[in-house]
DNA sequence: TTTAGTCTTATTGTCGACAATATCTGCTTA
DNA sequence: TAAGCAGATATTGTCGACAATAAGACTAAA
């Protein structure tokens, strides 16, 4: 269930840039706290250099914000920010799948099909537990995102974005009723693909993704603004 | 004439960035070339720290590609890299307009009347030079982007795209017919805008970077692949 | 002559220390 | 008491040197 054609950890700011981003986006490290180089220096048991380049990285992706010579914080979750990164995705990933309608091979679009009925036996095994689900959800978005051949947009979707809305999800605990129907609308958008309709696959995961933020924009009211 | 809302470059790593940016978007540095930390240094006349933290960026915007263990190289512009550039400006700058027209403030709508009004006088007094139409057309760009309000779109667009357009644009010579065609544009788009008609200022804007990729794609034609 | 392997060389990644800047504490003064 | 300033403290930015890795040169064998 990894994610694939991603390239392994290398160098030592590569791992420990894995290693905070898990710890962010699951609150390990508090959303809004403060980032103190030293201490992280020291817990990571590894200089500053290396780590610094992590923080360039985790910057890049939006889970922390850095003023010069003043540090770094952590993002702070907020109702403006769920909105404005699900606005950028409903619009991006409908592109992803109108390109990947155009250009996904045969091969690929049979394995994204064998990869859904996967999905839905193993969740029907694990009733109950979200966390499948949340793999799997992303998993189909990430196959999908790869299809369309667009290196920016890869880009922009799996490296920057990921992982900040894997933190809304993560931290508000997605585990509502929606399960079961996200399944159904995966089926329609990779069903549109495998016709080669690309502005149908457009329309239904700017739906999709739609239906999948107004879900957490419920949950976080519940929680408390 | 320069970008506004840009905080000032106060650190070596930010000062070095930006020479560097200049030195790759206007070919000062060839396009494929490899670049050499050592001598970057040396030339730039401070050490491989910042340095590192000015390339951690320039990859950041797409102008040069980082190997693990081996370095890093100037991109290279191709036909293919254009299209996926474009396809993903269409879209997104398509977006920041419907965003602009519904969160722009009236004062900020009269400012960027005020700014094409300029525009054509400036034009019909330096005829011929493009330069100042190149400027003006990315500070148009520019506006809307931040009048879309919404920070992960203009961080994309301003902050990791704008750079990767203009090198293109600069390294092509972009100065054919379509000046005066642009202002004509521009003057559609801010209508759309001022009359709060999102979906017009999205589709306007949207034709009007497919046809500057035409454009473009053209003079990359001519000038031999 | 070509190819494989090894050694040399150069470049990148990492480290610890220093300098510059910001934050915090306590004092003075209105 | 509150506001402003001065010094002390801690954090960030930068530096030069070392270690690890990759590219290139050279030799030896087929």
């Amino acid at each position: 269930m990894q994610t694939p054609l991603l390239k392994p950890a290398v160098t030592a700011a590569d791992r420990v840039l894995l290693e905070i981003q898990r710890a962010i986006v699951e609150g390990d490290i508090a959303a809004g706290s403060k980032i103190s180089e030293p201490e992280l220096a020291k817990r990571f048991d590894l200089s500053r250099a290396p780590l610094r380049e992590a923080l360039a990285r985790l910057e890049r992706c939006h889970l922390i914000e850095r003023i010069p010579n003043a540090g770094a914080r952590v993002v702070k979750l907020s109702t403006q920010g769920l909105l404005s990164l699900y606005q950028l995705r409903e619009t991006l990933e409908g592109l992803a799948c109108r390109l990947a309608a155009e250009h996904m091979a045969e091969s690929e679009i049979s394995e994204l099909r064998a990869l859904l009925d996967q999905h839905l036996s193993t969740q029907r095994v694990r009733e109950g537990e979200s966390y499948y689900q949340e793999a799997g959800d992303l998993d189909f978005h990430y196959r999908v995102i790869l299809g369309s051949k667009n290196a920016y947009l890869i880009n922009i979707l799996c490296d920057e974005l990921y992982h900040l809305v894997r933190m809304y999800r993560v931290q508000l605990g997605m585990n509502g009723p929606r399960v079961s129907r996200a399944f159904d609308e995966h089926k329609a958008i990779l069903n549109a693909i495998a016709n080669r309709d690309g502005e149908l696959a457009d329309l239904l995961m700017r739906r999709h993704i739609a239906a999948s933020r107004r879900n957490i924009e419920k949950q976080l009211e519940q929680t408390g603004t």
